[in-house]
DNA sequence: CCGCAAAGTGTGTGCGTTACCGCAACCGCG
DNA sequence: CGCGGTTGCGGTAACGCACACACTTTGCGG
């Protein structure tokens, strides 16, 4: 008989600890035993000693059935702070999508979501959008925190230990949260990895630079530079100026190709990719994320790999953070490290299909 | 106002069905509903057909918490069937770790996994087991079924409509079930693109060939010939018996490589990959699976792309499949696609950080 | 010494479902 | 007609928790 026969993954307590076994092991009435564990006070200082020493020492927990069920509606609502879902190529629709997917999974357990949207490219409508929410009396919070210095005095404003997640972006502040999405120097890197595969040692690269002040971006830059570097390649930027048309991108990348014909790549670290992808040059093209145009231009062969950051799982695991802490009081900090999906014709389908609302880390249906 | 404002992700149905509700309507008490809905008869036809119109008409569903908490003990067990967590290279053991991560997600809620193990040579040791795990009394099955043969006739004799999911490889059967896994074919795919990056194009690429008649690993070297067909390349096999220790595959390798000087890449469609790993010459490797050995064999740079299937993401996701058609009574089938994971040393980390018990498809904390 | 408030504690009810008990009406048989 | 058995149904006690309320004790001022 082999050690993997006949095992138990869950270490079952045959004895569950009830509120009632709590009361009679302290010789006191359920009441007691309850407002100490809801800590509203008025019991005596030796009762409370008493009643938390027993919970830690017999590992009470409360039914999660019983509670939900005596807690009349009992619905706990996630608010969501995000930019406006038309913006960025779609990128977030994506996550939105994911969010869904996961609420559906959670209406049987009534969790709702709220999402607030706002403009992307205004800090203020950010901070309003973040106020309404707080309004709303959410339970929790999952938001992307884009404008930083607008929202972390909010975010500092809200009472300690609430349930909080970031994603898409970190954000240092001093409340406990978690965090959902990806390394983007380690992305830079792996664009430069995978254009060394595909082209000719020795032969020069190049990155597009986009005027934007975005860390992220810059980051992603900063880690192909630096592979680069590891191969002894020559690197070339081609600015970019924001707020450009499809049709100046192209003119920019022609001058550009017959400036530096020994390119042999290109990388461009955001979702605008498909505008410089190759009409008749041989340049490898890298970029990020699986946007329609993306896709479409991958399938055709005019881009060669794309990097995506998996924004449905994102948004469905910022979702699952939130309600194993509204539901099982788990604990945050709890973050969630996205993977560098490497994404080429013939996987693409699997990463189109999988409604990628899966995580790379834990949750039930939660 | 834009459209992203303040919008719910639930459709919030603020009028509850509750069977107290439906018994009223229905002019009976609450215990003839019950029946009917549990279909334990004693009710006369046209109550029976009332209320089942009333339920169906007014969408009732049993309140979870409510159902769950008078249920006694109301526990659930998961039964899982798979080889023994040390063959294949650890395969399994991953597979079963991620479905450690989801079982303990699950313990608030009462589910449990009882796992059963067999020797992955021995199709009656996998009967054997199968039988131990229907005697346990699940309440669902989870199972890897390698010996289709032997499994066949015991999963059809199971009760109709009995939660049941697939891993790693499907089964065509008569029975409803949900699957989560990959595609063969399209691995093979994608090896021989990235081989095809990775080496000067006409050169010939090589694929090792193994005597074992495992319909899995033959998809992935047919989608790896059809890839080299596609880029004009010629394919050599290294054919490779069976129970050959590391020693023998190198010196194979090596005599394989003298007389094949041209050949600039080589597949190894399994977790068999780093006996391969180049050691002197200047052959590209692409094998699958994150095993140890692997894993240290792409950080030397002795292996350039490893392709995973995350077992982990697999294991998860068949639980959270089976928790949700327990709970909520979600219907199977559900296919939960894994992605084709692309591996380098640069984006390895992701995935081995991501304890990757995420997955690529729906539901919560459940 | 009474009254009154506050502190400390227990009791009770409700949440929606399930399981079980038992009543009433009807059946057929001796 | 009386009796046991069946069918159809209502009633109700858990399940464990949360909350409201009612009760007892203490302390203090009048």
């Amino acid at each position: 008989m082999n050690a993997n026969t006949g095992r138990e993954l869950t270490t079952a307590k045959n004895e569950v600890m009830t509120i009632k076994e709590i009361a009679r092991l302290a010789g006191v009435s359920i009441g007691t035993v309850d407002r100490v564990l809801h800590g509203r006070g008025r019991v005596s200082a030796q009762n409370t000693a008493r009643i938390q020493a027993l919970v830690a020492e017999r590992g009470y927990k409360a039914n999660l059935f019983a509670s939900r069920l005596s807690a009349g509606a009992g619905l706990k609502t996630i608010g969501v702070l995000l930019p406006q879902t038309d913006q960025d190529a779609g990128y977030w629709k994506f996550i939105e999508h994911g969010m869904g997917k996961a609420a559906e999974e959670l209406e049987p357990l009534k969790i709702t979501i709220h999402l607030e949207g706002f403009d992307r490219l205004s800090a203020t409508d950010c901070a309003r959008a973040f106020g309404r929410l707080v309004e709303e009396g959410c339970d929790a919070l999952a938001l992307a925190p884009i404008h930083n210095t607008v929202l972390r005095p909010l975010i500092d404003a809200l009472p300690e230990g609430f349930p909080l997640v970031f994603f898409d972006t970190d954000l240092d502040c001093r409340h406990l949260h978690g965090f959902v999405g990806q390394d983007p120097f380690q992305g830079g890197l792996l664009a430069g990895k995978l254009l060394g595969m595909a082209t000719l040692r020795g032969r020069p690269l190049a990155l597009v630079r986009f005027d934007e002040d975005d860390a992220h971006l810059n980051r992603r830059a900063e880690g192909f530079v630096r592979s680069c570097l590891k191969q002894n390649r020559e690197v070339l930027e081609l600015h970019q100026r924001l707020g450009v048309g499809v049709e100046d991108r192209r003119l920019d990348l022609a001058h550009f190709v017959l400036g530096h014909p020994e390119v042999a790549g290109l990388f461009v670290p955001n979702a605008n990719v498909s505008d410089y992808a190759r009409s008749g040059s041989g340049l490898r093209v890298v970029g990020y994320d699986l946007t329609p145009p993306n896709v479409a231009a991958l399938r055709e062969g005019r881009i060669d790999v794309l990097i995506s950051q998996r924004p449905e799982t994102m948004g469905a695991e910022a979702i699952r953070l939130l309600s194993r802490a509204l539901l099982f009081g788990e604990k945050l900090p709890a973050n969630v490290n996205l993977p560098l999906d490497v994404v080429l014709p013939e996987n693409l389908e699997g990463f189109l299909e999988a409604t990628s609302t899966g995580p790379p880390s834990a949750s039930v249906a939660l």
